[in-house]
DNA sequence: TATTTGACCAAGA
DNA sequence: ATCTTGGCCAAAT
């Protein structure tokens, strides 16, 4: 039996490079509302380059928080070519990778 | 078992 | 536009 956080990195894998994802996307891809449970799965991600937690961010298009600093999460944002400005998604709804 | 704590969200004032 | 409030859920304490 899984937890709750091994399901979250699943789908976290499954990111593609050049999009982001949502926490709200993810919980709902579970069929839960846990957003913050999803929020509280990163935090303590253990599985560092495995699972691409960087790909996330908030509902509202913006980056939303990083432990290492999220100066850093924007930095490999860009380098895998989303581009990000002011603490935000550039064409977010472009980019926004949802688990159809 | 109960309470607290988040890398959250949406609606109101 | 900013601030507050209530809701939401899993894990840790």
């Amino acid at each position: 039996m899984q937890t709750f956080y091994e399901r979250v990195w699943g789908l976290m894998k499954r990111i593609p490079c050049g999009r982001v994802t949502t926490y709200k996307e993810l919980a709902k891809a579970l069929g839960s509302k846990a957003y913050r449970a999803v929020g509280n799965a990163c935090h303590n991600n253990p599985h560092a380059p495995v699972v691409p937690c960087h790909r996330v961010v908030n509902s509202n298009g913006c980056i939303g928080g990083f432990a290492s600093g999220t100066k850093k999460k924007i930095r490999m944002l860009r380098q895998e070519g989303v581009q990000v400005q002011n603490g935000k998604i550039v064409g977010f709804e472009k980019v926004l990778f949802k688990f159809r």
